[in-house]
RNA sequence: GGCCCAUUCGUCUAGUGGUUAGGACGCUAGGUUUUCAUCCUAGAAACAGGAGUUCGAUUCUCCUAUGGGCUACCA
């Protein structure tokens, strides 16, 4: 490739960015890097109604929850700013002119209502109607009025808006970095509006004005832009300028059931759909990160929906992705959502961090519980006993969330016990099981867990008890189910005393 | 309705004009763990259908079906 490649994500802010926008940035961002090129966030907020004054800032915020920094935009000016539609309607205003000037783009005064009645009258009788050279001489447009009506309305405050003059009876074959040929005949093109009324540009317009003074070479978007390519491609030969290159990435689709992800499919399918949680007056958003996702997973899944590496690696850094993407192994066909296998990145990301790191994001997230988690640390006399325990459950939890659940035990005592371990495990001698297993976790001097072990073991051996009689109550005694790591394990970082003290509670 | 795109296990996908059609998630079974989970092993599970091209099509072409997207003064 000789030139210079550049690519950029362009949402607009009208609320969080979903995980498909996620995505899009993430392949953008992958394709720049890869290629040494530049990745670039354009905020494309050209629609005054939809705006949403925290979405850009959530944007900003995702990605770099994310680690998929930009190197050009609002937060981190280049060349080619500013980065933001609405500080730029000047230039489209410019640029909208010279495609009339050109011939390429005409003003039109039909009101929504009277094109809303055209397009009813158009069903009833089973067509479609569609503004272009079709019908487009018998419309209120500048196109049948002379130069001075025109003038005269614009200058009376007539609304109007422009749009662009598709051409008749031409055949376009356009290229698709990931599809391929794709033929459009421009006879079922609408002339679309360019500019409208309120004074601001539509989305065609000033995207392709940007990508052009952006010297964006490559377009990466989704695919629910394929069916405008062929304006694109048209008004980019309007300016006499030089197309980028497209690249329509598949849709990201529920899990179950038709059509693509959307925001309620979370709440109905017990799934985040955005990376942060999104709160307005009335609703709440579950967000990845606030439900334990990591980051690294939650990029390493998203990348695997649409694009694989050909080889059967699944587990990669984002530098490991940044190596082995590339355009052509990106799929065609849309691709489900699978909440399952997010779970499973997640859990693969979850174990390999530090005990520390989980033990300290465990407090974090357990906040409430500080008082109870402290006052057990305070109590051990073991060192980092957070981290210890952490050790001990850390593989089989999937999230963050999940670690009270799992040991919880070690922190406070069991209120309750399982009641049908309970009916299993206590038998009319467990009592006086207990009461000596007590005095022999009493004559324990080095308390360690073989150590521990190995005596309990002894003791039960040569009584010739049965290991079950006297494992399972103290299991059960312990932890208050038949779950959890090692009995051995547990004695150790409880301590002689805690142990004790949980063994007395169950005989009463 | 019109236009465009797509179609390999339930899901994400690999793959080829001649393969026992491979992997992963999930599922099932067995083993380890005297618990639960992890882990290990094994198993079930797919080329949408029909024509054509070809000695031979899952692979190439066409048709049908199905799915998806777009069809706004939204992006």
């Amino acid at each position: 490739m000789s030139q210079e490649v550049r690519v950029r994500f362009a949402p607009s802010p009208t609320g969080p960015l979903h995980i498909g926008g996620v995505r899009t940035a993430l392949f953008n961002y992958l394709f720049a890097k890869k290629n040494k090129g530049t990745f670039i966030l354009r905020i494309e907020d050209t629609d005054q109604n939809r705006f949403v004054p925290e979405a850009e800032s959530y944007i900003n915020n995702s990605l770099n929850w994310c680690n998929i920094p930009y190197d050009e935009g609002p937060q981190k000016p280049g060349k080619y700013g500013p980065y933001k539609q609405s500080e730029r309607k000047e230039i489209y205003a410019n640029h909208c002119e010279k495609l009339i000037n050109s011939g390429h783009a005409y003003y039109a005064f039909d009101t929504p209502e009277s094109l809303d009645a055209h397009r009813k009258d158009h069903e009833v009788k089973g067509k479609t109607f569609i503004y272009n050279w079709h019908n487009r001489l018998k419309l209120d447009n500048s196109l049948v009025l002379s130069e001075d009506e025109v003038q005269n309305r614009i200058t009376n405050g007539d609304k109007y808006v422009v749009r662009f003059k598709s051409p008749q009876n031409k055949i376009l074959i356009l290229q698709d970095e990931i599809r391929g040929k794709i033929k459009i005949d421009t006879n079922v093109l609408d002339d679309k509006i360019l500019f409208k009324s309120d004074g601001m540009p539509t989305y065609h317009l000033a995207n392709i004005v940007d990508d052009h003074l952006m010297k964006i070479s490559h377009v990466i978007r989704g695919e629910e832009w394929l069916p405008s390519m062929a304006l694109h491609i048209l008004l980019y030969k309007a300016f006499g300028w030089e197309a980028p290159k497209f690249a329509h990435l598949p849709l990201i689709l529920k899990p179950t059931g038709k059509g693509k992800l959307s925001k309620r499919d979370g709440d109905k399918g017990g799934f985040p759909v955005f990376p942060l949680e999104w709160k307005t007056t009335d609703t709440i958003s579950r967000g990845f990160k606030e439900d334990g996702y990591l980051p690294e997973a939650v990029v390493n899944f998203l990348a695997f929906l649409g694009w694989n590496p050909g080889t059967e690696q699944e587990l990669f850094t984002l530098q490991e992705l940044v190596e082995a993407f590339s355009l052509k192994r990106v799929n065609k066909a849309g691709a489900k959502f699978d909440p399952e296998k997010a779970k499973w990145f997640n859990q693969q990301y979850f174990v390999k961090q530090d005990d520390a790191k989980i033990a300290a994001d465990f407090l974090d997230f357990n906040a409430d519980k500080k008082d109870i988690i402290l006052s057990a640390v305070e109590k051990s006399n073991h060192n980092n006993y957070i981290q210890q325990v952490v050790a001990l459950v850390k593989e089989r939890a999937v999230f963050v969330n999940d670690l009270w659940e799992l040991s919880n035990f070690f922190f406070e005592a069991p209120t309750s016990y399982d009641k049908k371990a309970f009916k299993k495990a206590i038998k009319e001698d467990t009592p006086t099981l207990i009461q000596e297993l007590i005095t022999v976790l009493e004559g324990i001097t080095d308390f360690t867990t073989d150590n521990i072990q190995t005596i309990v073991k002894e003791w039960i051996t040569t009584k010739e008890i049965g290991f079950g009689k006297v494992m399972q109550p103290l299991r059960l005694s312990l932890v208050g189910a038949m779950k959890g790591p090692d009995v051995f394990e547990i004695i150790n970082l409880l301590g002689k005393q805690e142990t004790i003290k949980r063994l007395q509670a169950i005989i009463k």
